[in-house]
DNA sequence: CGTATCCGATGCACTTCTGTATGCAAAGCG
DNA sequence: CGCTTTGCATACAGAAGTGCATCGGATACG
């Protein structure tokens, strides 16, 4: 399922994760930075505090190293969304504005995140492998969040309709709304102009139980 | 209001006007392919038959060269919507169904176009200077939006509740789905699930005139 | 037409990045 | 405890880009 190992895979000793893991790190503050078009490879080694031998050692490119950084950060997001749910106490039913609060505050906007990722998904769209490698994991992030949804809007008492297509509205929503927050994230307008968004998109895609 | 002259702003010849249109044509087809991060002022130059020289000439940097094909790409955009609006006939009434359509036919979508902005947008977040004219050019284009919506609103028989909130909303259901319809442009669903999360959008901040 | 002024070409010195090949120390293994 | 494998540093050769300074042909203009 993942990508196709970098040199040779021969073992995942200690060490070797441990410096994958702060070239990665560095690398998510350099393409913050610089830009991921304008990133160097030196630049991502200096700042980890290695050499290019290090990171030609553990990623074949820097194309390469986006997507275990993105695989990274989605299952971890998954993870803390199954965990937020477990959370709450089982059966509760919640007011529909606090369920939307709820997501809202599990959505963190990270700046970095989120202008490395827009940046590179238009990159992507240029590289056919890049961009298949990204549909297809897009894919997968949105099969393994239909049950939340699912669950989440039990919670509010409502009932999706067409689960796919809500699921693709939340997405661009997110996506159009964060753009926003990013370029004025002093306007408290735009904030609640995003909630309000949401809570009318839940309403327009579920039903309310009977 | 515009960018401080490049180099010696003496007088504006028609060569020199022709050489500046050829470059900026030129970089729109050089940042969608390579980026515009990845994009050379070298690369640049020679698609538009030219050398360096001509480039720092006529602008300081790919930056100054990019606020200026902004400015003229949102003017024209502008000018094609006053004059879609002067174009549609006086008061006949249409359904909500038409008038989405209307609407989504009027954004082209142009691939090009979009990728390079949605990539300069990510750096533009990072660059103080950029940011701040972004956010000004925006406003003026969300300002000029308003009086359009609000008679397409009227002629499908509906009034809008609030307009800033309105003009906000349809501006991030646009981002949002435009990137999931670059993503996936073969995939007709993708399609419809925009028409309606647009017909959502726009039933949800708006009511039915009496 | 003649000439003063532009405009862009050309050449240059410099910096930055790339990818690989080789070497050496440290970690793993019997 | 010695030997093998692993993981990263170093060295190297070269490509590409940058920004400037200078020059000659083109252009505008009286």
């Amino acid at each position: 399922m993942s990508e196709a190992a970098p040199a040779r895979p021969r073992r995942v000793t200690r060490r070797r994760a441990e410096t994958r893991q702060r070239l990665l790190d560095a690398a998510l503050h350099v393409f913050a930075e610089e830009g991921f078009g304008r990133a160097s490879v030196e630049e991502v080694c200096e700042r980890a505090g290695y050499t290019r031998g290090a990171f030609y050692s553990n990623f074949g490119s820097l194309d390469e190293l986006f997507l275990a950084m993105w695989e990274q950060r989605s299952t971890a997001m998954l993870g803390a969304l199954a965990a937020a749910l477990d959370a709450t106490p089982g059966e509760a039913l919640v007011s529909l504005e606090d369920g939307i609060d709820q997501l809202l505050a599990l959505l963190p906007l990270d700046d970095h995140w989120q202008r490395v990722e827009s940046e590179f998904t238009a990159h992507a769209l240029r590289v056919p492998s890049l961009r298949a490698a990204m549909a297809a994991r897009e894919a997968q992030i949105a099969a393994a969040l239909l049950p939340f949804i699912d669950r989440a809007v039990a919670r509010v008492g409502r009932r999706v309709v067409d689960r796919e297509a809500f699921a693709a509205a939340l997405v661009a929503v997110h996506d159009g709304t964060a753009i926003q927050c990013l370029i004025e994230p002093d306007d408290p307008a735009v904030r609640s102009r995003r909630r309000e968004l949401f809570l009318a998109v839940v309403r327009a895609y579920t039903i309310a139980e009977a």
